[in-house]
DNA sequence: CGAAAATTTGACATGACTCAACTGGAGTGG
DNA sequence: CCACTCCAGTTGAGTCATGTCAAATTTTCG
């Protein structure tokens, strides 16, 4: 059930078997439908969870109504608003299964029970959130030098796959756009 | 000489004076002028930094040949381009003092080595690194929520003290716009 | 099959950019 | 301590990338 959160966790660090019990009997297992919510704006992000099966999108409401998807998320990462999980505040985002998804759910109180009894994880979670943030500099660059167009192509080649999962208004929030211009990106030039 | 981070990182676990003996002997000190870099464009990422004391700027160079600044960072911050640190690859930023500064470096090998001895700093660098990326998820809902003129008073709001300490071109392009507009958002408005 | 949601298309609007010229203040060196 | 330069900031005119709105079309899915 939790095979392939330990699977990622040994690409870092080698955890035994009475580590990996400890472990898993602080974890839970949750299914989400597509279009049901893992958290939303408001509610407490003392979670955190690790996407097992299925894809993610974390997105805002913004003051004209409209979603704005900022983050998108697949199998192996971890997602929560983490100042909201770092100072026991409510989140500030909405967390949404676009997909049908399973996903692996962590406790704050839990994990810091974890880590108490198996430091190990100290370095999983620190190089988990290493990687995410690196990432998330790398997009705020991408955000600042490219125009629409370039980064809706930059995506293409680098997620082609990914492209054909997620409804297209969706990207286009995702890369600063309207749904409307993407359309016309598309139209210009396949 | 290196007091502040260890100040610093008893906000977070509690060091004996052996494990702060070991930390201190891994650690270098350097001074930066203004105007000088950290780390550039190219150069091997494998090193992180501190500042005690001053304010850098993380910055890119566009295909046009303009700075555009990404991030900003002050006393008890931790700077580095870290999917570089990651993947011990070049760094794509460039890092620089824009005033007078000092800061306290750490390189991955050794950064690895007290890993190795203290174990209690694997913990110190996953939250800081969890509120570093707290941090970058909501500088990205600014940049998506925000027009150009609001994201401008909400950081004159939250920041009025640094805003004085940075050129305006610098906030100008922190906040994805050009001197230019900024020049004419504060003359309709002190 | 039908309703709702997503995408496309076109006309029009505008926020923010570019470029160029001007102003003012901070260093620097004679 | 003045004169000169240089860089930051300002201002205005013209432009363009992208947004908005509304209507038409296609796709999705109960």
């Amino acid at each position: 059930m939790y095979s392939s959160l330990v699977a990622h966790i040994a690409k870092f660090v080698t955890l035994d078997e009475s580590e990996k019990e400890v472990l898993c009997s602080l974890l839970t297992y949750e299914k989400f439908k597509k279009k049901e919510h893992l958290l939303k704006e408001g509610q407490s992000g003392n979670t955190q969870y690790f996407i097992v099966k299925g894809c993610t999108r974390q997105y805002i409401i913004n003051e004209k109504g409209t979603e704005q998807t900022l983050q998108f998320a697949i199998e192996n990462w971890w997602v929560t608003d983490y100042l909201a999980f770092h100072n026991n505040t409510s989140s500030q985002f909405y967390f949404q299964a676009i997909e049908n998804c399973e996903a692996i759910t962590l406790e704050k109180s839990n994990m810091e029970i974890v880590l108490e009894k198996v430091p190990k994880l100290e370095k999983y979670f620190r190089l988990v959130l290493q990687k995410s943030y690196g990432a998330s500099q790398i997009r705020i660059k991408y955000l600042f030098t490219m125009s629409a167009e370039e980064r809706y192509h930059n995506m293409n080649n680098r997620f082609p796959e990914f492209m054909q999962r997620v409804p297209q208004y969706m990207v286009a929030s995702y890369l600063d756009f309207s749904p409307e211009f993407l359309s016309k990106i598309r139209a210009g030039k396949t």
